[in-house]
DNA sequence: CGTACTTTTGAATCGCATCAAATCTGGTGG
DNA sequence: CCACCAGATTTGATGCGATTCAAAAGTACG
């Protein structure tokens, strides 16, 4: 129960106070952290491995709404009734949990830890304008530009659970991002690197 | 500068004490609340009318993020050095104003409003989920069907700017709207009613 | 080694964007 | 009141790009 590491974004973020309350786990692939319509209970920070936040619609497709590799899950369940998607691993990991009734707690009563989850939120609403801004685009290889310059650093995107996954994320068809990412390769604008791609258009990093 | 009548949303999430503060103006069509780069200084709040915020891209792609027709602009900009796109009037209306110093200041001393706050924080971060579930979905047809579920009442969504924006906002042709709209109508499941659209399949509202 | 999954390429098909053009609408000024 | 214009709405024709179905080659793992 004790955290051995906490993540050092959970570490900056929540209270000392908050700190003991954390529960680290290591999850392997396909652990199921919670589920559309459970009431929330906990919220999660994944540290190492991925998490897809995904729905099941009418026809039993899923869709996935995010993939987290590293930062908070359910963050916006705070005092809902329900989760509103399912929580998967898709690939092993370690993750940390909280009880919601504490954090609420705390952020009644810590006005400094407050502020801190205010920035939080706020930069994931900024985070999910871009991904609607990307969802927007016309075309794959629109698509996959803008994840990379968005979503990367410096030009350079992880993508540890494979390009399928990637696909799964850009909502197209795995054939048309294997497609298009052998096509920018051949025109030199992006290289794969092990687990990597990264942008090689006009020498680094623009902006 | 003293508001005649603040938004009620907005009368339940600020303080008393920082009402005062609130302007409100009136604004025609094409009204520029802000632009991407800018400094944030304020932050808005729709009344009546209606804000696209957009961002304009390498080829002058304009890119819809979101539309707001009654609710909360560039919250998300408490903290950061420039507003991340632009914000424009698409009809006239009604907007309020509140300086960013006033309100960082309030959410700092205030703690039930930062709770409110963060409520409104996270509502947005589910919002912005559903949208990118909704940009996910292939096909038309599913796009509008999910808004008007997602973002309707009672399977009815209030369209005031006209279809051709709608189109915009769900990133598709104004061309590919009118037909899926069309053909929808001929199978009896949505009716055009002035200025909203309702889906009549399965006897009013499920879930 | 065999099984399961990812990656890759091919071919056929379909939906939507795009270009084009006609009709409808509200608003303006003569 | 009508002529006229700008924008929204509607319908048609065409082409491209992505999905889909199919199949082969590569890779990880027990």
């Amino acid at each position: 129960m004790a955290p051995h590491f906490l993540p050092e974004l959970m570490q900056a973020l929540l209270p000392i106070a908050l700190q003991p309350s954390v529960g680290l786990m290591q999850v392997e692939k396909g652990t199921v952290l919670f589920r559309q319509q459970q009431k929330p209970r906990q919220i999660f920070f994944v540290n190492h491995g991925e998490v897809v936040l995904q729905r099941t619609g009418a026809q039993g497709t899923a869709v996935v709404l995010q993939r987290i590799r590293q930062g908070f899950v359910a963050e916006a369940s705070l005092s809902t009734e329900a989760y509103h998607c399912d929580a998967v691993m898709t690939v092993p990991g370690e993750v940390a949990s909280l009880p919601i009734s504490t954090l609420k707690n705390a952020l009644e009563t810590d006005m400094d830890f407050a502020g801190r989850w205010i920035s939080m939120l706020s930069s994931e609403v900024r985070r999910l304008r871009a991904q609607c801004e990307r969802m927007s685009l016309r075309g794959v290889r629109e698509r996959l530009l803008h994840l990379i310059e968005t979503e990367g650093t410096n030009g350079r995107l992880r993508v540890a659970s494979g390009l399928k996954s990637l696909a799964t994320e850009l909502a197209i068809s795995h054939e048309a991002l294997y497609r298009i990412l052998a096509t920018l390769e051949k025109e030199g604008r992006v290289r794969r690197e092990d687990g990597a791609l990264l942008l090689v258009g006009s020498g680094g990093e623009p902006r």
